[in-house]
DNA sequence: GTCTATATATGGATAGAC
DNA sequence: GTCTATCCATATATAGAC
């Protein structure tokens, strides 16, 4: 029975928020501890660091997308269908939390090994993706899919969904395109990515 | 005639394979100038701060990089052969330059509005790309390639290109892969890449 | 628990001697 | 032009009063 104080619970919103709003580098936690009306001092008292703080939220969403991951790998659905969910509950998750892949990259840019500490995305690697990839060799050879690296199919499908996510004020500025017309697009990514999927699959 | 002293070559030498190593974060004034085996107050006596130092680095890959891809979508090539060309151009570049799109992500990030002002590519954007969309929409409707929304298939190839690069150390981590069988998967990307969007074009 | 005030660390930038 | 020494800004983290 784990007691979570009306004050903790204000700062995880608020530095979620912010985090969402500014990156890790941008955050500040003079921001926020505005953003929670507090003073910054208590951000330290109950997290002791801002990396402390980040890991808290990191952590409660790690808890909520991996099993959702896991359900999507673990069924008896075709390839082309686990595809679907992937890319479904990806952007979903990207959608809500904008931020995280700027933050791991530039993490493991600075100090690799720590994304494994500190995530179980690399365990949930090891665990769920080695049988996709045995199933999609098996698809190839029953004629089911057109000829395709599983590898790449993996990294193909992860790269179209994380990258306009990931990149938006850049392609934004280099489009010179509204913040509205730009989520427009990014809420069409899911068709045009699996149109795009589906075309390349299908014999 | 433009002088450029031998020190300051050394300089923007040392700071490009600094920049590369460590992106624009991990990047210090101070490992450039032992880099260059010179004194950290000469960076600034040459090029006054950090940025205008990286600058000066960036506008000679754009100077280099920005021609190249006006030949590919000025010519009279199919989409599919323009494709190809930009995959290959850009994954070359990218080969040589691996740090350049966090660079310009984190920055966007931070202020969108100076991506406008440091570089030339949202003016290639204006000029290149709508002649290249016109392109796509009259392929599709003479049924030379599959329906596809060209905006989407321009951010699909683009993705597939830049994520695995950008995302290296993050996703090396995650797989659990020594850095020369990465390598050796960036290696397989343009033929991974090509093999997806010439199955998903070919009608 | 919550605040004000301050310490500490990092890293870019500058002054001034040579 | 090149160096040493120093400044300064930013932002995280801590001490200590209430």
């Amino acid at each position: 029975m784990k007691e979570t104080s009306d004050t903790e619970k204000r700062i995880l919103e608020a530095a979620k928020a912010i985090f969402i709003r500014d990156g890790w580098h941008g955050a500040r936690m003079e921001d926020i501890a505005r953003e929670a009306a507090v003073n910054k001092a208590l951000l330290h008292y109950y997290f002791r660091s801002k990396r402390k703080l980040f890991d808290e939220i990191f952590k409660s969403l790690q808890e909520d997308f991996i099993p959702k991951l896991h359900i999507v790998f673990a069924g008896e659905k075709s390839v082309l269908e686990k595809m679907e969910a992937l890319v479904e509950e990806y952007l979903e998750m990207l959608q809500k939390n904008p931020f995280i892949p700027l933050f791991l990259i530039n993490e493991a840019h600075k100090n690799p090994e720590q994304v494994v500490q500190h995530s179980v995305i690399p365990q949930f690697f090891q665990q769920a993706i080695p049988g996709f990839f045995s199933q999609v060799q098996a698809e190839v050879a029953a004629g089911k899919i057109k000829p395709v690296q599983p590898l790449h199919l993996l990294l193909n499908t992860l790269s179209m969904c994380v990258f306009p996510v990931l990149a938006r004020p850049m392609l934004q500025q280099i489009m010179q395109l509204e913040e509205s017309v730009y989520q427009e697009i990014l809420a069409q990514r899911k068709a045009g990515i699996m149109a795009f999927i589906k075309a390349a699959l299908q014999p």
